[in-house]
DNA sequence: GTCTATATTGCGATAGAC
DNA sequence: GTCTATCGCAATATAGAC
């Protein structure tokens, strides 16, 4: 449908209140009495939009709980997804900023559970590669887990910016370095000391 | 002034767009009227705002920017100013993450600037520290400035969902102790190795 | 300086033609 | 199913009383 490709676009750039009826409308090709018959209002449209962008997330979430990797290799096959994800919706992390810094009445019903179901996941590896002695023992899972969920997502979030300081293309190729080198500092910083009890 | 006062909550919490003068008005307990005869309007009002709320990082960063210090030093005053200075800011975070996902025309002019400051700083403090050998020399200095970045700040954009997963007081206690965990985590990460050439 | 009252514009939603 | 026209409302800004 031409109305959610338009919203899609409309709402990330401006959010739900900034952004008319009548602009969404236009910039389908159509006119604004359409958005009611199809989706109960803007309010509607935006739902519909949530629901296609976060879609795809819970799927790659079972993937990456897959129990027989070892905490290091989850955490790196998950960050792997976490850019193959973003470089597939470039528009996802607008969302997620958005109803972040201001809440949507969706935000209760399935974004939170998404944020859940991630932390959930990391939260998991940590302590079992505490336990089996990858990590290191002395580390809060709690700030391990947004350190590292914070060092992959803040690059998208800047992303809009750092591409207008340093601009060309090639850009899918260096978002896959930067999350395998960011990844490499957070597994270092984070592994068994040598000479740890 | 009680109308910056009320734009400070109340932009933090929905944004320009989503906050109407006449909500303003109420919430300073005057009309709005007002916020054309002092400001010239909203926007006049968001502008007071931003102005005050990024008026202090200035000069933090002129206290953090000591280069007698070593670059590990320095990273670690950094982190720990960003920590004081969101402690004394609740809003500061706010504001960034709303200027970064819908850019006012107030971004450009000094928002921009402050964040081209920090980027800066950082990312010369890893170069000299990967000079004087006390930094891994194969790491890139803009996804090593990125990683710390986005370790400290999202960690601030995500507070309000998590203090409702972890509901209790004693907050700024561990805003410091997330902070200093985070940063030792990446110095770790981020540290030459010890048989490196 | 501070207020009320109002002019003007744009919003979301809908009635009704086709 | 798709359109135009419009209703009712809330937005910002301002004129003018005090």
């Amino acid at each position: 449908d031409r109305l959610i490709a338009a919203g899609e676009k409309l709402f990330a750039q401006r959010g739900l209140v900034g952004v008319s009826i009548r602009e969404l409308a236009r910039e389908a090709g159509t006119n604004s009495a359409l958005i009611s018959y199809y989706f109960g209002g803007k309010d509607g449209l935006y739902e519909a939009v949530l629901e296609r962008q976060f879609a795809p997330i819970a799927s790659l979430l079972d993937t990456v709980a897959d129990l027989t990797m070892t905490p290091p290799d989850r955490i790196i096959h998950y960050a792997r997804s976490v850019a193959g994800i973003h470089g597939n919706r470039p528009y996802l992390t607008k969302y997620l900023t958005w109803e972040m810094v201001s809440p949507s009445r969706y935000f209760e019903s399935f974004i939170r559970r998404y944020i859940q179901r991630v932390y959930a996941f990391l939260h998991r590896a940590f302590r079992e590669g505490a336990t089996r002695g990858e990590f290191r023992g002395d580390l809060d899972p709690e700030a391990t887990t947004l350190a590292l969920v914070g060092m992959l997502n803040f690059y998208y979030i800047v992303r809009p910016i750092r591409q207008q300081l340093l601009a060309d293309g090639a850009e899918r190729e260096r978002d896959e370095r930067y999350v395998l080198e960011a990844v490499n500092i957070f597994l270092d910083g984070v592994k068994r000391y040598e000479n740890e009890p």
